[in-house]
DNA sequence: AGCACGCCGACT
DNA sequence: GTCGGCGTGCTC
């Protein structure tokens, strides 16, 4: 009985986003497994297409002529059967393809690439040899690099069945190799050889007795050559006798960090609400429980011993871990801590690494190597087998959500897996989302609380300096009197200092004073922001940049000045006012070439600087002793913004840098600069209260019917033309509003508040529910449909449980 | 996606 | 007349 396949294509369409059935060739029967990679031909022609198969049968039910795998293109699933089944729930919740979700849960290199080769099949004139083939029996054709007039020959030529294109699928999960060498001979056999030698050749009589050594083995050349101080020379002289051979053999291509693991860290000791934390979760572990908990410890509680110790326990039951952090707060400090505990059973994964990097740690984990993974919200992904423990630190965080499709969230997934894998999950916060603190308060989420600091440091002291009093005592300035005053303190007894600007909503613009002009971008619905460094103005939402302008393009006037506050401007400001202090800035501009990051920080953290100036970027996770200020320089910036989830932004990211103040044995102070200094969210983050935080919160959402209460989904409608948006939202409103009655509360629809992004306007509805069931049947439908209109450049789409609304 | 097929305007 | 523009439909 031959056997068929199922196949999920790489070909991100609506209609593709099926399985199509392949036959199986004869020489691969029963070899072929669910999950694997395979090439296929698919449509018209031989064009041929990556696949991922995703079922095996004894026959089928297409009754069309089946076509035969191509080829393989690895030996082993890169895709296990659970996440197979991941993929296809991912795919169904997020209105995603399921491609889609499946390239997003592996390596970039698992890509293929496909090229195109035009090959001679007939004889051409000898002008068409030499002008387009240069000679050769066979070229790459690669139409959009290629001068029209050559492509246009080129398919003639086709048509003249003179040439055949053929296809390739390339794949570029090549494993990196070095040269091996591996011993020939037995140990009596290299004895003789030694007889043989003469007195002098002494290196040659050294590589004799390594060789014997390592008799069954392949060793990397250059480890044999470190460790036995054998020359390369030699080594090849050994090759031309026949007493080893050289081979290529596959290496990591691992990141440094994780070469030099040597000096492994010990466990510290918990105090008793640790210990509580630690022994509840590994219970879980060892019961096999799928439960949430929700750990809640205010900055500098030791929540990372807690993860660490659970981490452990979960190794020690032979099982593995993954553990999520945000990509922003994934700093060498935190991977290294990891690190130094488990050594190399740690796998990480983030954005820093390269594409082979990524590819390498991912092969790691695959072959059982690495027991640990460590990353961000891809890591959610990584193949582990027998998952005994997942955490997600700093749960709240907003960036454990894709913001493009599929538009999945890292916690979302990460319940799933535990519920697979029937193991616990821990999401850990100072300042949990509302939806998860909501759950703990109705036993779905299990709370452990950490109240106390470790060594017992206070909480630092925290001010509110409000800057409309400021303001009727000098000029428009950035600082606060009592804000430049503590800084200049913090200087003189050689202590450092944070500032943070938070640019949420907030740059430097353009304008002129005569006519009132501000320097737009000619693509989106946005004032173009100045740029310093580089001397432009740039669009922060397409990229467009222009030069600056001396005269108002409108009116002719030279009265034209930049307004706002850009960090830039705020260092040039401060450098003024304290000239002696050493500043460090650190924003997209100063940090966007690689490694940059790392560099602020370790200058900062050797000293080199009085004052780290930043945004939101040095909220989160840095750790410093010798840091004794923290200063906010624009805390409400982020509160005007029509987002319910406003004012609980706002006081998470008060409360997380304030934690970055006082630790060690110094006392930390926080400063908090404001317009709304009685708005509750900044009072109760002075006053590190949460739990009231919490409450009033509960209120004014349950008042909105907005989440936890209520669901949300976003619907985005795109389109060159206003009117087109317009018209499709309006449409999508009106089938909603149909189908589901009174069961859910339609918002819109709107334009969204940048209406006009890279010369395209945005329309967009939100819908509020409870129940979903309706809802989801109509997205799904809707998705369906949304396919014959983007063939009108309209582009939709579907956003469950947005993180921004605005 | 990417390819073929088919229908219209503007050139050798 | 034909070449080539793009709108439409299909891929096991």
């Amino acid at each position: 009985m031959a056997e068929i396949a199922q196949i999920i294509v790489d070909v991100p369409t609506m209609q593709t986003n099926q399985p199509y059935t392949y036959q199986v060739p004869e020489e691969w029967q029963h070899q072929i497994q669910r999950g694997m990679r395979v090439t296929v031909p698919f449509g018209n022609g031989s064009r041929k297409v990556q696949g991922f198969v995703v079922g095996l049968d004894e026959q089928s039910n297409y009754d069309g002529e089946l076509k035969k795998i191509d080829s393989l293109m690895e030996l082993t699933p890169v895709l296990n059967e659970e996440l197979l089944d991941l993929s296809k729930w991912m795919a169904n919740e997020t209105f995603a393809f399921q491609i889609t979700c499946m390239h997003t849960m592996l390596p970039n290199l698992l890509k293929a690439k496909t090229t195109k080769y035009l090959k001679l099949v007939d004889e051409v004139n000898e002008t068409d040899f030499d002008e387009l083939f240069h000679g050769l029996e066979e070229i790459e054709f690669i139409p959009e690099s290629m001068p029209k007039e050559t492509v246009s020959r080129l398919l003639k030529l086709k048509k003249e069945q003179k040439v055949e294109i053929t296809y390739h699928v390339q794949n570029r999960a090549k494993p990196k190799t070095a040269v091996g060498i591996s011993p020939l001979m037995s140990f009596e056999q290299f004895e003789e050889q030694r007889s043989t030698l003469t007195a002098q050749a002494k290196a040659q009589n050294k590589l004799l007795s390594y060789l014997q050594s390592i008799i069954g083995q392949t060793i990397k050349l250059s480890d044999a050559r470190t460790n036995s101080k054998i020359s390369n020379a030699t080594f090849t002289i050994g090759e031309q006798k026949g007493w080893l051979k050289k081979l290529p053999i596959e290496v990591y291509r691992t990141p440094i960090e994780l070469q030099k693991n040597s000096n492994r860290e010990k466990e510290l000791t918990l105090n008793t609400e640790q210990a509580d934390a630690v022994s509840s979760i590994t219970d879980a572990i060892d019961q096999k429980q799928n439960k949430t908990f929700l750990l809640e410890g205010v900055t500098g509680s030791g929540k990372t011993e807690v993860y660490l110790q659970s981490i452990q326990n979960a190794l020690n039951h032979n099982q593995t871990a993954i553990m999520l952090v945000p990509e922003i707060s994934l700093t060498p400090q935190i991977v290294s801590r990891v690190e130094k505990r488990f050594g190399k059973d740690v796998a990480v994964m983030h954005s820093g690494l390269s594409n082979g990097e990524k590819y390498d740690e991912w092969r790691r984990i695959e072959r059982g190597e690495a027991h640990v993974v460590v990353g961000a919200r891809s890591a959610i992904f990584a193949p582990l087998k027998n998952i005994g423990l997942i955490i997600l630190d700093e749960e709240h965080e907003t960036s454990y959500k894709q913001d493009e499709t599929p538009r999945y969230h890292a916690r979302e997934v990460a319940k799933w897996r535990a519920k697979y894998h029937n193991a616990p999950l821990v999401l850990g916060s100072a300042t949990p989302s509302l939806e998860s603190r909501a759950r703990a308060q109705k036993n779905v989420y299990q709370q452990l609380m950490l109240t106390h600091r470790i060594n017992k440091r206070p909480m630092p002291s925290v001010s509110v300096v409000d800057m409309r009093e400021e303001l009727k005592h000098h000029t428009e300035s950035n600082f606060s009197t009592q804000l430049l005053e503590e800084v200049q303190t913090r200087i003189s007894r050689g202590e450092q200092t944070i500032l943070m600007l938070n640019r949420r909503g907030y740059s430097s613009f353009i304008m002129c004073r005569d006519c009132g002009f501000v320097l737009q971008c000619p693509n989106c619905d946005i004032s173009l922001t100045l740029h310093m460094d580089t001397h432009t103005m740039k669009c922060h939402y397409c990229g467009h940049e222009e030069p600056i302008p001396d005269i108002c393009p409108n009116c002719h006037s030279h009265q034209i000045r930049y307004y706002g506050t850009g960090t830039q401007k705020v260092e040039t400001e401060l450098q003024e006012k304290i000239p002696e202090a050493r500043i460090l800035r650190m924003d997209v501009d100063t940090t966007r070439r690689k490694g940059m990051h790392e560099k602020i920080l370790r200058q900062f953290g050797h000293h080199d600087a009085d004052i780290l100036l930043g945004t939101q970027m040095i909220a989160k996770g840095l750790d410093y002793p010798n840091v004794t200020l923290v200063g906010v320089l624009n805390a409400d910036t982020g509160l005007g913004l029509p987002d319910f989830r406003a004012s609980e932004h706002t006081f998470q990211l008060l409360t997380q840098v304030s934690g970055r103040a006082g630790r060690a044995d110094k006392p930390g102070q926080v400063i908090i600069q404001t317009y709304n200094p009685d708005h509750y969210a900044i009072q109760l983050a002075k006053h590190h209260n949460f739990e009231k935080f919490f409450e009033i919160e509960m209120q004014l959402r349950h008042r909105g019917n907005y989440p936890p209460y209520y669901y949300t989904t976003q619907i985005t409608v795109s389109h060159p033309e206003e009117k087109m948006a317009a018209k499709t939202i309006f449409s999508i409103g009106k089938f909603l509003q149909d189908g589901l009655g009174q069961e859910c509360v339609i918002l819109g629809p709107t334009p969204r508040s940048i209406a006009r992004v890279n010369r395209r306007y945005f329309y967009q509805i939100v819908i509020k529910y409870k129940h979903s069931n309706k809802l989801h049947e109509l997205l799904t439908e809707l998705m369906q449909r949304s396919q014959k209109l983007t063939k009108n450049k309209i582009q939709i789409s579907i956003d469950p449980d947005p993180q921004y609304f605005i």
